[in-house]
DNA sequence: ACATAAAGATAGTATTACTATCATTTTTTA
DNA sequence: TAAAAAATGATAGTAATACTATCTTTATGT
Protein backbone atom coordinates (compact mmCIF):
# COMPACT_ATOMS: atom_id res chain seq x y z
CA UNK A 1 0.00 0.00 0.00
CA UNK A 2 3.04 2.33 0.87
CA UNK A 3 4.98 1.74 -2.23
CA UNK A 4 1.53 2.33 -4.54
CA UNK A 5 0.92 5.87 -3.04
CA UNK A 6 4.54 6.63 -3.44
CA UNK A 7 4.01 6.14 -6.95
CA UNK A 8 1.01 7.48 -7.16
CA UNK A 9 2.78 10.71 -5.93
CA UNK A 10 6.20 10.45 -7.67
CA UNK A 11 3.83 10.16 -11.07
CA UNK A 12 2.00 13.78 -10.44
CA UNK A 13 5.22 14.99 -9.43
CA UNK A 14 5.95 13.56 -12.65
CA UNK A 15 3.37 14.51 -14.79
CA UNK A 16 3.52 18.22 -13.83
CA UNK A 17 7.27 18.96 -12.77
CA UNK A 18 9.20 15.93 -14.96
CA UNK A 19 10.63 13.90 -11.84
CA UNK A 20 11.48 10.34 -12.18
CA UNK A 21 9.63 7.67 -10.91
CA UNK A 22 12.03 5.62 -9.05
CA UNK A 23 10.48 1.94 -8.57
CA UNK A 24 11.05 0.01 -5.49
CA UNK A 25 11.92 -3.77 -6.08
CA UNK A 26 12.86 -6.48 -3.73
CA UNK A 27 16.92 -5.87 -2.82
CA UNK A 28 16.95 -9.52 -3.12
CA UNK A 29 17.30 -9.14 -6.89
CA UNK A 30 20.21 -6.89 -7.31
CA UNK A 31 23.64 -6.52 -5.64
CA UNK A 32 23.59 -3.20 -6.69
CA UNK A 33 20.19 -0.80 -7.09
CA UNK A 34 20.82 -0.22 -11.02
CA UNK A 35 18.43 2.68 -10.88
CA UNK A 36 21.01 4.83 -9.21
CA UNK A 37 23.66 4.77 -11.46
CA UNK A 38 24.12 5.68 -15.23
CA UNK A 39 25.92 2.18 -15.88
CA UNK A 40 22.86 0.48 -13.76
CA UNK A 41 20.27 2.36 -15.89
CA UNK A 42 22.10 1.39 -19.46
CA UNK A 43 21.97 -1.96 -18.11
CA UNK A 44 18.16 -2.12 -17.23
CA UNK A 45 17.65 -0.55 -20.57
CA UNK A 46 19.51 -2.36 -23.15
CA UNK A 47 18.52 -5.71 -21.79
CA UNK A 48 14.79 -5.08 -22.99
CA UNK A 49 16.33 -4.32 -25.88
CA UNK A 50 18.50 -7.02 -26.11
CA UNK A 51 16.39 -9.82 -24.31
CA UNK A 52 13.44 -8.37 -26.84
CA UNK A 53 16.05 -8.66 -29.96
CA UNK A 54 17.67 -12.26 -29.45
CA UNK A 55 14.89 -13.74 -27.05
CA UNK A 56 16.21 -14.77 -23.55
CA UNK A 57 18.32 -18.22 -24.18
CA UNK A 58 20.53 -16.36 -26.35
CA UNK A 59 20.68 -13.19 -24.58
CA UNK A 60 24.14 -13.12 -22.77
CA UNK A 61 25.79 -10.82 -20.40
CA UNK A 62 28.90 -10.45 -23.32
CA UNK A 63 26.70 -9.08 -25.79
CA UNK A 64 24.76 -6.74 -23.42
CA UNK A 65 28.43 -5.15 -22.26
CA UNK A 66 29.37 -5.14 -25.67
CA UNK A 67 26.24 -3.05 -26.68
CA UNK A 68 26.63 -0.64 -23.55
CA UNK A 69 30.71 -0.31 -24.21
CA UNK A 70 31.21 -2.08 -20.79
CA UNK A 71 32.51 -5.26 -19.31
CA UNK A 72 30.36 -8.40 -18.21
CA UNK A 73 32.54 -8.11 -14.90
CA UNK A 74 30.81 -4.47 -14.59
CA UNK A 75 27.49 -6.23 -15.22
CA UNK A 76 27.93 -8.88 -12.88
CA UNK A 77 28.59 -5.93 -10.23
CA UNK A 78 24.85 -5.21 -10.59
CA UNK A 79 22.82 -8.40 -11.27
CA UNK A 80 23.99 -12.10 -9.96
CA UNK A 81 23.23 -13.97 -13.30
CA UNK A 82 20.69 -13.21 -16.59
CA UNK A 83 17.92 -14.95 -14.67
CA UNK A 84 17.89 -12.69 -11.97
CA UNK A 85 18.01 -9.95 -14.06
CA UNK A 86 14.90 -11.42 -15.62
CA UNK A 87 13.18 -11.55 -12.28
CA UNK A 88 14.16 -8.03 -11.83
CA UNK A 89 12.42 -7.01 -15.28
CA UNK A 90 9.46 -8.80 -15.05
CA UNK A 91 9.33 -7.63 -11.36
CA UNK A 92 9.29 -3.84 -13.05
CA UNK A 93 6.22 -5.05 -15.22
CA UNK A 94 4.37 -6.10 -12.36
CA UNK A 95 4.91 -3.10 -10.89
CA UNK A 96 4.31 -1.06 -13.70
CA UNK A 97 0.83 -2.85 -13.70
CA UNK A 98 0.35 -2.10 -10.73
CA UNK A 99 1.01 1.34 -10.39
CA UNK A 100 -1.12 2.05 -13.66
CA UNK A 101 -4.10 0.01 -12.25
CA UNK A 102 -3.59 2.74 -9.21
CA UNK A 103 -4.03 5.74 -10.81
CA UNK A 104 -6.56 4.38 -13.71
CA UNK A 105 -9.23 3.07 -10.66
CA UNK A 106 -8.45 6.11 -8.82
CA UNK A 107 -11.76 8.25 -7.33
CA UNK A 108 -13.58 5.55 -9.13
CA UNK A 109 -16.18 4.15 -7.10
CA UNK A 110 -18.19 1.74 -9.10
CA UNK A 111 -16.40 -2.13 -8.82
CA UNK A 112 -17.36 -2.79 -12.34
CA UNK A 113 -15.91 0.26 -13.75
CA UNK A 114 -12.36 -0.65 -11.50
CA UNK A 115 -12.55 -3.81 -13.80
CA UNK A 116 -12.77 -2.26 -16.76
CA UNK A 117 -10.00 -0.08 -16.18
CA UNK A 118 -8.10 -2.42 -14.68
CA UNK A 119 -8.62 -5.10 -18.19
CA UNK A 120 -7.81 -2.35 -20.17
CA UNK A 121 -4.40 -1.57 -18.00
CA UNK A 122 -3.47 -5.42 -18.49
CA UNK A 123 -3.75 -4.83 -22.32
CA UNK A 124 -2.62 -1.38 -22.54
CA UNK A 125 -0.16 -1.30 -20.26
CA UNK A 126 2.52 -0.76 -23.11
CA UNK A 127 0.79 2.14 -24.78
CA UNK A 128 0.49 4.02 -21.44
CA UNK A 129 2.10 6.90 -20.65
CA UNK A 130 5.60 5.83 -19.79
CA UNK A 131 6.78 6.29 -16.54
CA UNK A 132 10.67 6.03 -16.91
CA UNK A 133 12.26 7.50 -19.42
CA UNK A 134 15.36 4.95 -19.68
CA UNK A 135 12.70 1.81 -20.13
CA UNK A 136 10.89 1.44 -23.73
CA UNK A 137 7.74 0.29 -21.85
CA UNK A 138 6.44 -1.26 -24.82
CA UNK A 139 9.38 -3.59 -25.47
CA UNK A 140 9.12 -4.33 -21.93
CA UNK A 141 5.78 -5.66 -22.45
CA UNK A 142 6.96 -7.87 -25.44
CA UNK A 143 9.68 -9.18 -23.22
CA UNK A 144 6.85 -10.20 -20.64
CA UNK A 145 4.47 -11.93 -22.94
CA UNK A 146 7.68 -13.49 -24.08
CA UNK A 147 9.94 -14.23 -21.59
CA UNK A 148 7.39 -13.77 -18.48
CA UNK A 149 6.68 -17.24 -17.30
CA UNK A 150 10.42 -18.17 -17.03
CA UNK A 151 11.06 -16.00 -14.37
CA UNK A 152 8.97 -18.23 -12.06
CA UNK A 153 9.13 -21.75 -13.74
CA UNK A 154 11.79 -23.31 -12.34
CA UNK A 155 13.36 -25.34 -10.10
CA UNK A 156 14.63 -22.62 -7.35
CA UNK A 157 10.69 -21.24 -7.35
CA UNK A 158 10.23 -22.30 -3.87
CA UNK A 159 13.59 -20.86 -3.16
CA UNK A 160 12.79 -17.60 -4.57
CA UNK A 161 9.49 -17.66 -3.94
CA UNK A 162 10.18 -17.43 0.10
CA UNK A 163 12.75 -14.62 -0.25
CA UNK A 164 9.43 -12.51 -2.01
CA UNK A 165 10.60 -12.44 -5.38
CA UNK A 166 7.38 -13.08 -6.41
CA UNK A 167 5.29 -10.56 -4.15
CA UNK A 168 4.58 -8.00 -6.77
CA UNK A 169 2.63 -10.34 -9.04
CA UNK A 170 1.09 -11.14 -5.57
CA UNK A 171 -0.02 -8.03 -4.31
CA UNK A 172 -1.23 -7.56 -8.42
CA UNK A 173 -3.72 -10.48 -7.96
CA UNK A 174 -4.46 -9.56 -4.66
CA UNK A 175 -5.76 -5.97 -5.47
CA UNK A 176 -7.93 -7.49 -8.44
CA UNK A 177 -9.43 -9.91 -6.26
CA UNK A 178 -10.67 -7.13 -4.22
CA UNK A 179 -12.62 -5.62 -7.04
CA UNK A 180 -13.86 -8.70 -8.33
CA UNK A 181 -14.89 -9.69 -4.93
CA UNK A 182 -16.97 -5.82 -4.39
CA UNK A 183 -18.48 -6.65 -7.97
CA UNK A 184 -19.95 -10.14 -6.88
CA UNK A 185 -19.08 -11.13 -3.53
CA UNK A 186 -20.54 -14.90 -3.82
CA UNK A 187 -17.87 -15.46 -6.49
CA UNK A 188 -15.74 -18.48 -5.31
CA UNK A 189 -12.00 -17.54 -7.29
CA UNK A 190 -11.40 -14.07 -7.31
CA UNK A 191 -8.01 -14.60 -6.99
CA UNK A 192 -7.88 -17.50 -9.94
CA UNK A 193 -10.47 -15.09 -12.31
CA UNK A 194 -7.80 -12.13 -11.14
CA UNK A 195 -4.67 -13.78 -12.17
CA UNK A 196 -6.31 -15.72 -15.33
CA UNK A 197 -7.60 -12.02 -16.71
CA UNK A 198 -3.72 -11.10 -16.55
CA UNK A 199 -2.38 -14.38 -18.33
CA UNK A 200 -4.87 -14.78 -20.97
CA UNK A 201 -4.26 -11.10 -21.62
CA UNK A 202 -0.57 -12.24 -22.34
CA UNK A 203 -1.15 -15.55 -23.71
CA UNK A 204 -3.72 -14.15 -26.38
CA UNK A 205 -1.49 -11.42 -27.62
CA UNK A 206 1.29 -13.93 -27.78
CA UNK A 207 -0.94 -16.42 -29.44
CA UNK A 208 -3.10 -14.16 -32.24
CA UNK A 209 1.15 -13.13 -33.61
CA UNK A 210 2.47 -16.31 -33.38
CA UNK A 211 -0.41 -19.15 -32.73
CA UNK A 212 -3.57 -17.72 -34.10
CA UNK A 213 -4.95 -21.11 -34.37
CA UNK A 214 -4.78 -20.81 -30.73
CA UNK A 215 -7.27 -18.24 -30.39
CA UNK A 216 -10.07 -15.90 -31.94
CA UNK A 217 -8.43 -12.91 -31.36
CA UNK A 218 -6.69 -11.44 -34.28
CA UNK A 219 -4.42 -8.47 -33.89
CA UNK A 220 -4.03 -6.17 -36.43
CA UNK A 221 -1.13 -3.69 -36.45
CA UNK A 222 -0.83 -3.63 -32.95
CA UNK A 223 -4.71 -2.80 -32.23
CA UNK A 224 -5.26 -4.86 -29.02
CA UNK A 225 -9.08 -3.88 -28.70
CA UNK A 226 -10.47 -7.70 -29.32
CA UNK A 227 -8.65 -8.73 -26.55
CA UNK A 228 -9.95 -5.77 -24.64
CA UNK A 229 -13.63 -7.58 -25.70
CA UNK A 230 -13.06 -10.45 -24.60
CA UNK A 231 -11.78 -10.08 -21.48
CA UNK A 232 -14.79 -7.57 -20.44
CA UNK A 233 -17.12 -10.69 -21.90
CA UNK A 234 -15.27 -13.20 -19.41
CA UNK A 235 -15.41 -11.11 -16.30
CA UNK A 236 -19.07 -9.45 -17.08
CA UNK A 237 -20.30 -12.87 -17.54
CA UNK A 238 -18.72 -14.92 -15.11
CA UNK A 239 -19.39 -12.54 -12.48
CA UNK A 240 -23.34 -11.76 -13.66
CA UNK A 241 -25.89 -13.17 -10.46
CA UNK B 1 -8.84 -37.57 -37.53
CA UNK B 2 -6.96 -40.64 -38.95
CA UNK B 3 -4.01 -40.42 -36.19
CA UNK B 4 -6.51 -40.14 -33.37
CA UNK B 5 -8.61 -43.48 -34.67
CA UNK B 6 -5.18 -45.29 -35.24
CA UNK B 7 -4.43 -44.37 -31.21
CA UNK B 8 -7.97 -45.45 -30.57
CA UNK B 9 -7.44 -48.72 -32.07
CA UNK B 10 -4.26 -49.42 -30.67
CA UNK B 11 -5.50 -48.42 -26.97
CA UNK B 12 -8.14 -50.97 -27.23
CA UNK B 13 -5.59 -53.47 -28.56
CA UNK B 14 -3.39 -52.32 -25.66
CA UNK B 15 -5.80 -53.14 -23.28
CA UNK B 16 -6.80 -56.35 -24.55
CA UNK B 17 -3.53 -57.60 -25.60
CA UNK B 18 -1.20 -55.70 -24.23
CA UNK B 19 0.17 -54.21 -27.41
CA UNK B 20 2.12 -50.83 -27.11
CA UNK B 21 0.99 -47.91 -28.49
CA UNK B 22 3.28 -45.86 -30.77
CA UNK B 23 2.32 -42.25 -30.56
CA UNK B 24 3.10 -40.35 -34.22
CA UNK B 25 4.99 -37.36 -33.52
CA UNK B 26 6.17 -34.79 -36.23
CA UNK B 27 9.82 -36.14 -37.91
CA UNK B 28 11.39 -32.83 -37.35
CA UNK B 29 11.58 -32.85 -33.90
CA UNK B 30 14.15 -35.72 -34.23
CA UNK B 31 17.14 -37.11 -36.33
CA UNK B 32 16.22 -40.71 -35.74
CA UNK B 33 12.53 -42.38 -34.25
CA UNK B 34 13.28 -42.71 -30.62
CA UNK B 35 10.54 -44.81 -30.11
CA UNK B 36 12.27 -47.43 -31.98
CA UNK B 37 15.32 -48.57 -30.56
CA UNK B 38 16.20 -49.74 -26.68
CA UNK B 39 18.21 -46.35 -26.56
CA UNK B 40 15.63 -44.17 -27.95
CA UNK B 41 13.02 -45.35 -25.32
CA UNK B 42 15.41 -44.64 -22.47
CA UNK B 43 16.45 -41.26 -23.62
CA UNK B 44 13.00 -40.13 -23.37
CA UNK B 45 12.27 -42.69 -20.60
CA UNK B 46 15.32 -40.97 -18.58
CA UNK B 47 14.94 -37.30 -19.85
CA UNK B 48 11.46 -36.78 -18.42
CA UNK B 49 12.94 -38.18 -15.16
CA UNK B 50 15.99 -36.08 -14.81
CA UNK B 51 13.62 -32.60 -16.44
CA UNK B 52 11.12 -33.31 -13.82
CA UNK B 53 14.38 -33.69 -11.19
CA UNK B 54 17.20 -30.81 -12.09
CA UNK B 55 14.44 -28.53 -14.28
CA UNK B 56 15.17 -27.87 -18.06
CA UNK B 57 17.64 -25.17 -17.55
CA UNK B 58 20.17 -27.35 -15.43
CA UNK B 59 19.19 -30.70 -17.40
CA UNK B 60 21.88 -31.50 -20.28
CA UNK B 61 22.75 -34.41 -22.38
CA UNK B 62 25.73 -34.99 -20.31
CA UNK B 63 23.63 -35.78 -17.29
CA UNK B 64 21.12 -37.72 -19.42
CA UNK B 65 24.20 -39.78 -21.08
CA UNK B 66 25.34 -40.56 -17.51
CA UNK B 67 22.22 -41.81 -16.11
CA UNK B 68 21.69 -44.32 -19.11
CA UNK B 69 25.15 -45.30 -19.09
CA UNK B 70 25.34 -43.88 -22.69
CA UNK B 71 27.30 -40.69 -24.38
CA UNK B 72 26.44 -37.17 -25.20
CA UNK B 73 27.35 -38.58 -29.04
CA UNK B 74 25.06 -41.20 -28.84
CA UNK B 75 21.89 -38.95 -27.29
CA UNK B 76 22.68 -36.55 -30.38
CA UNK B 77 22.19 -39.42 -32.94
CA UNK B 78 18.66 -39.18 -31.82
CA UNK B 79 17.67 -35.08 -30.56
CA UNK B 80 19.72 -32.12 -32.34
CA UNK B 81 19.44 -30.53 -29.01
CA UNK B 82 17.79 -30.04 -25.87
CA UNK B 83 15.19 -27.52 -27.05
CA UNK B 84 14.04 -30.46 -29.41
CA UNK B 85 14.10 -32.75 -26.87
CA UNK B 86 11.65 -30.84 -25.03
CA UNK B 87 9.35 -29.84 -27.61
CA UNK B 88 9.47 -33.43 -28.25
CA UNK B 89 7.95 -34.28 -24.90
CA UNK B 90 5.85 -31.53 -25.00
CA UNK B 91 3.91 -32.64 -28.14
CA UNK B 92 3.93 -36.18 -26.34
CA UNK B 93 1.77 -34.78 -23.96
CA UNK B 94 -0.75 -33.08 -26.43
CA UNK B 95 -0.57 -36.22 -28.17
CA UNK B 96 -1.38 -38.07 -24.69
CA UNK B 97 -4.09 -35.26 -24.55
CA UNK B 98 -5.75 -35.86 -27.38
CA UNK B 99 -6.18 -39.26 -27.03
CA UNK B 100 -7.03 -39.18 -23.90
CA UNK B 101 -10.05 -36.91 -24.78
CA UNK B 102 -10.96 -38.70 -28.11
CA UNK B 103 -11.66 -42.12 -26.20
CA UNK B 104 -13.26 -40.25 -22.87
CA UNK B 105 -15.68 -38.57 -25.11
CA UNK B 106 -16.24 -41.55 -27.54
CA UNK B 107 -19.61 -42.57 -27.99
CA UNK B 108 -21.10 -39.68 -26.23
CA UNK B 109 -23.44 -37.53 -27.54
CA UNK B 110 -24.56 -34.71 -25.80
CA UNK B 111 -21.74 -31.80 -25.81
CA UNK B 112 -22.22 -31.07 -21.93
CA UNK B 113 -20.93 -34.17 -20.81
CA UNK B 114 -17.93 -34.19 -23.01
CA UNK B 115 -16.82 -30.65 -22.27
CA UNK B 116 -16.94 -32.56 -18.77
CA UNK B 117 -15.37 -35.41 -19.56
CA UNK B 118 -12.84 -32.77 -21.39
CA UNK B 119 -11.89 -31.27 -18.43
CA UNK B 120 -11.82 -34.33 -16.29
CA UNK B 121 -8.47 -35.31 -19.04
CA UNK B 122 -7.04 -32.36 -18.57
CA UNK B 123 -6.98 -32.07 -14.85
CA UNK B 124 -6.76 -35.62 -14.13
CA UNK B 125 -4.53 -37.09 -17.05
CA UNK B 126 -1.41 -37.63 -14.85
CA UNK B 127 -3.95 -40.53 -13.29
CA UNK B 128 -5.58 -42.15 -16.54
CA UNK B 129 -4.50 -45.63 -17.09
CA UNK B 130 -0.68 -45.32 -18.87
CA UNK B 131 -0.37 -46.18 -22.41
CA UNK B 132 3.12 -46.62 -22.73
CA UNK B 133 5.30 -48.74 -20.53
CA UNK B 134 8.59 -46.75 -20.27
CA UNK B 135 6.60 -43.23 -19.99
CA UNK B 136 5.75 -42.23 -16.46
CA UNK B 137 3.08 -39.72 -17.63
CA UNK B 138 2.60 -38.78 -14.18
CA UNK B 139 6.15 -36.84 -14.22
CA UNK B 140 5.65 -35.77 -17.62
CA UNK B 141 2.23 -34.04 -16.61
CA UNK B 142 4.38 -32.21 -14.37
CA UNK B 143 7.60 -31.42 -16.90
CA UNK B 144 4.55 -30.24 -18.92
CA UNK B 145 3.12 -28.10 -16.33
CA UNK B 146 7.01 -26.70 -15.33
CA UNK B 147 8.73 -26.53 -18.82
CA UNK B 148 6.04 -26.54 -21.33
CA UNK B 149 5.36 -23.26 -22.07
CA UNK B 150 9.27 -22.90 -22.69
CA UNK B 151 8.51 -24.86 -26.02
CA UNK B 152 6.79 -22.32 -27.52
CA UNK B 153 7.83 -19.05 -25.76
CA UNK B 154 11.33 -18.79 -28.14
CA UNK B 155 12.27 -16.26 -30.81
CA UNK B 156 12.27 -19.61 -32.92
CA UNK B 157 8.05 -20.00 -32.83
CA UNK B 158 7.45 -18.69 -35.81
CA UNK B 159 10.07 -20.93 -37.76
CA UNK B 160 9.24 -23.91 -35.85
CA UNK B 161 5.46 -23.18 -35.74
CA UNK B 162 5.65 -23.13 -39.66
CA UNK B 163 7.44 -26.95 -39.52
CA UNK B 164 3.97 -28.13 -37.55
CA UNK B 165 6.17 -28.44 -34.22
CA UNK B 166 3.18 -27.45 -32.42
CA UNK B 167 0.17 -28.91 -34.62
CA UNK B 168 -0.81 -31.20 -32.11
CA UNK B 169 -1.64 -28.36 -29.41
CA UNK B 170 -3.71 -26.83 -32.36
CA UNK B 171 -5.28 -30.09 -33.14
CA UNK B 172 -6.23 -30.39 -29.38
CA UNK B 173 -7.19 -26.53 -29.24
CA UNK B 174 -9.40 -27.33 -31.73
CA UNK B 175 -11.49 -30.45 -30.73
CA UNK B 176 -12.40 -28.79 -27.76
CA UNK B 177 -13.68 -25.81 -29.49
CA UNK B 178 -15.88 -27.66 -31.86
CA UNK B 179 -17.29 -29.53 -28.57
CA UNK B 180 -17.57 -25.99 -27.41
CA UNK B 181 -19.27 -24.70 -30.35
CA UNK B 182 -22.08 -27.79 -29.70
CA UNK B 183 -22.71 -26.27 -26.43
CA UNK B 184 -23.36 -22.69 -27.61
CA UNK B 185 -23.21 -21.91 -31.25
CA UNK B 186 -23.42 -18.05 -30.38
CA UNK B 187 -20.14 -18.04 -28.33
CA UNK B 188 -17.64 -16.08 -30.06
CA UNK B 189 -14.48 -17.22 -28.48
CA UNK B 190 -14.48 -21.06 -28.36
CA UNK B 191 -10.75 -21.69 -29.70
CA UNK B 192 -10.19 -18.80 -26.54
CA UNK B 193 -11.60 -21.14 -23.83
CA UNK B 194 -10.20 -24.21 -25.68
CA UNK B 195 -7.01 -22.87 -25.04
CA UNK B 196 -7.55 -20.46 -21.79
CA UNK B 197 -9.20 -24.60 -20.40
CA UNK B 198 -6.10 -26.22 -20.65
CA UNK B 199 -3.66 -23.64 -19.55
CA UNK B 200 -5.64 -22.67 -16.64
CA UNK B 201 -5.89 -26.59 -15.54
CA UNK B 202 -1.34 -26.42 -15.36
CA UNK B 203 -1.11 -22.84 -14.25
CA UNK B 204 -3.65 -23.62 -11.38
CA UNK B 205 -2.33 -26.83 -10.36
CA UNK B 206 1.22 -25.11 -10.31
CA UNK B 207 0.17 -22.13 -8.68
CA UNK B 208 -1.22 -24.05 -5.77
CA UNK B 209 1.80 -26.14 -5.51
CA UNK B 210 4.50 -23.38 -5.62
CA UNK B 211 2.41 -19.80 -5.49
CA UNK B 212 -0.65 -19.89 -3.91
CA UNK B 213 -1.53 -16.62 -3.25
CA UNK B 214 -2.38 -16.44 -7.03
CA UNK B 215 -5.31 -19.10 -6.85
CA UNK B 216 -8.60 -19.53 -4.68
CA UNK B 217 -7.73 -23.57 -5.67
CA UNK B 218 -5.97 -25.80 -2.75
CA UNK B 219 -4.06 -29.02 -3.64
CA UNK B 220 -3.87 -31.06 -0.55
CA UNK B 221 -2.25 -34.68 -1.08
CA UNK B 222 -2.46 -34.42 -4.87
CA UNK B 223 -6.04 -33.99 -4.94
CA UNK B 224 -6.71 -31.87 -7.75
CA UNK B 225 -10.99 -32.01 -7.65
CA UNK B 226 -11.09 -28.84 -6.71
CA UNK B 227 -9.30 -27.83 -10.42
CA UNK B 228 -11.92 -29.69 -11.96
CA UNK B 229 -14.51 -28.31 -10.00
CA UNK B 230 -13.76 -24.82 -11.19
CA UNK B 231 -12.50 -25.66 -14.62
CA UNK B 232 -16.35 -26.34 -14.72
CA UNK B 233 -17.92 -23.92 -12.95
CA UNK B 234 -16.10 -21.35 -15.51
CA UNK B 235 -17.11 -23.41 -18.60
CA UNK B 236 -21.03 -23.88 -17.13
CA UNK B 237 -20.95 -19.81 -16.92
CA UNK B 238 -19.13 -18.70 -19.77
CA UNK B 239 -21.23 -21.18 -21.62
CA UNK B 240 -25.16 -20.54 -20.26
CA UNK B 241 -27.45 -18.67 -22.72
C1' DA C 1 43.20 17.40 -2.76
C1' DC C 2 42.36 13.26 -1.16
C1' DA C 3 39.72 9.30 -0.07
C1' DT C 4 36.59 6.20 -1.69
C1' DA C 5 33.72 4.07 -4.72
C1' DA C 6 32.69 2.79 -9.41
C1' DA C 7 33.98 1.16 -13.65
C1' DG C 8 37.25 -0.77 -17.03
C1' DA C 9 40.79 -4.08 -18.64
C1' DT C 10 42.51 -8.37 -18.64
C1' DA C 11 43.03 -13.07 -17.56
C1' DG C 12 41.59 -17.34 -16.20
C1' DT C 13 38.43 -21.56 -15.01
C1' DA C 14 34.75 -24.95 -15.19
C1' DT C 15 30.92 -26.23 -17.72
C1' DT C 16 28.04 -26.48 -21.73
C1' DA C 17 26.88 -27.55 -26.23
C1' DC C 18 28.17 -29.34 -29.47
C1' DT C 19 31.23 -32.06 -33.75
C1' DA C 20 34.42 -35.46 -35.55
C1' DT C 21 36.60 -39.78 -35.84
C1' DC C 22 37.38 -44.37 -35.08
C1' DA C 23 36.53 -48.78 -32.66
C1' DT C 24 33.25 -52.13 -31.16
C1' DT C 25 28.93 -54.36 -30.82
C1' DT C 26 24.46 -55.62 -32.57
C1' DT C 27 21.25 -56.50 -36.16
C1' DT C 28 20.03 -57.55 -40.77
C1' DT C 29 20.05 -60.17 -44.83
C1' DA C 30 22.11 -62.82 -48.46
C1' DT D 1 26.20 -68.39 -40.63
C1' DA D 2 29.25 -65.12 -42.62
C1' DA D 3 29.41 -60.63 -44.44
C1' DA D 4 27.50 -56.14 -44.68
C1' DA D 5 25.33 -52.53 -42.57
C1' DA D 6 23.68 -50.06 -38.84
C1' DA D 7 23.87 -48.64 -34.12
C1' DT D 8 26.40 -47.52 -30.25
C1' DG D 9 30.52 -46.47 -27.52
C1' DA D 10 34.92 -44.23 -26.56
C1' DT D 11 37.63 -40.51 -26.96
C1' DA D 12 39.10 -36.06 -28.22
C1' DG D 13 38.54 -31.54 -29.40
C1' DT D 14 36.39 -26.69 -30.09
C1' DA D 15 33.84 -22.49 -29.37
C1' DA D 16 30.91 -20.30 -26.37
C1' DT D 17 28.96 -19.53 -21.81
C1' DA D 18 28.91 -18.28 -17.16
C1' DC D 19 31.18 -16.92 -14.25
C1' DT D 20 35.53 -15.14 -10.64
C1' DA D 21 39.70 -12.66 -9.53
C1' DT D 22 42.82 -8.97 -9.68
C1' DC D 23 44.61 -4.86 -10.85
C1' DT D 24 44.34 -0.19 -12.99
C1' DT D 25 41.96 3.88 -14.20
C1' DT D 26 38.32 7.17 -13.75
C1' DA D 27 34.62 9.63 -11.26
C1' DT D 28 32.55 11.59 -7.11
C1' DG D 29 32.08 13.48 -2.89
C1' DT D 30 33.76 16.33 1.12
Amino acid sequence: MKRSSELVIAHLLYKYMSIEIKISLNEGLYLKEPQDSKLGRKIIQNSIILIDEYGFESFTFKKLAQKINSTEASIYRYFENKHLLLIFLVNWYWEWVNYLITINTMNINDPKTKLKRIIHSFVFASQENPSVAYVNESKLHNVFITEGGKAYHTIEVDDENSKGFFSSYKRLASSVSQVISEINSEFKYPFSLATNLFEMSNNHIYFAKHLPRLTDITVVKGDLDEVEKMLNYFADKLLSE
